[in-house]
DNA sequence: TTATAATGGTTAACTATATCAACTGTTGCA
DNA sequence: TGCAACAGTTGATATAGTTAACCATTATAA
């Protein structure tokens, strides 16, 4: 019951009342301006993402996102057939099909990227320097936070 | 060129590195414990939960997570039918149909939270309570920039 | 070496969730 | 009065998720 048990607590509480609403409202900004000028759907636009990210493999998304091969692969078959990313048969490993950004691809998500941050710039230009710092480094240990332990999840 | 626009855009690229993540790891949390023990799927999960907090109509709930009235009302249909939610029309305004969790729904959504907020503690101890502090606070801001702001939006 | 298990990926059948368009009923306003 | 706006539902359609079954390949181990 110390003081670092009620910080989280804390937290927890605050994690609720803003993390949701914001994602909602990027990923609601993606679906209007990236849906408009691009016909891709949000999680369309994630995946692309996730590739460009260096997640070259369906497995390798399906662990990132923590859902099925399945959605993975048909969500792939998508980017596929609009011609955003190829897959390349791995001759180090005939399983597996590397998944690479065409340059149509990565024109579109560049593009998306810019039109998104341009938005959100413009909203965090409200804050102070300061607070931009606090934001920078407390997502960073958020996610360490929620990163796997060694020898453990 | 400035320091604070140098930091935004830092900011967005931590955004983008940190947020998606985070957010698909507490959705499959959702998705695994409480779709195995309650039988509610995240997207029932949040509906839930924002009718708890607030969100009464089904206008409302579509404002808040930025989507369409047809697809809440479907969604509120569902959480209706299992006996979560009720429908009361309002006297005030017969178009309107006022939602309220029942018991069970309360029941549901405290024990879905306790067994998140354990798990999401247990990740949090491993944080500094300084580090704690910055995030609450960081968070609250983060919240801020996105809010709408007057007169615009 | 050879059987068996594990991995990478796809497909099928199903359910959930989102869209838009069309509709009902109610309210607000000119 | 008459019409526009609003609250909510429904139908048709597309996307995204699930599990289960399957193929081909690779890794393990008797």
């Amino acid at each position: 019951m110390g003081t670092k048990a009620e910080l989280a607590s804390q937290t927890i509480d605050i994690f609720w009342s803003t993390f949701p609403a914001l994602w909602h409202k990027v990923r609601a900004y993606v679906r209007e301006e990236a849906a408009e000028q691009f016909d891709i759907t949000p999680g369309q636009f994630h995946t692309l993402r996730r590739i460009h990210s260096g997640k070259n493999s369906v497995s390798q998304l399906a662990d990132a996102k923590h859902i099925s091969r399945a959605a993975i692969s048909r969500s792939v078959e998508v980017l596929v057939s609009k011609g955003w990313v190829t897959r390349t048969p791995n001759p180090a490993d005939r399983r597996n099909l590397v998944l690479e950004l065409t340059a149509e691809g990565k024109d579109l998500l560049r593009a998306v990227f810019h039109n998104i941050g341009t938005w959100m710039e413009g909203q965090l230009l409200g804050l102070e320097a300061a607070e931009l710092e606090n934001i920078n480094q407390s997502l960073l240990n958020l996610k360490k936070a929620f990163e796997p332990q060694t020898g453990e999840e």
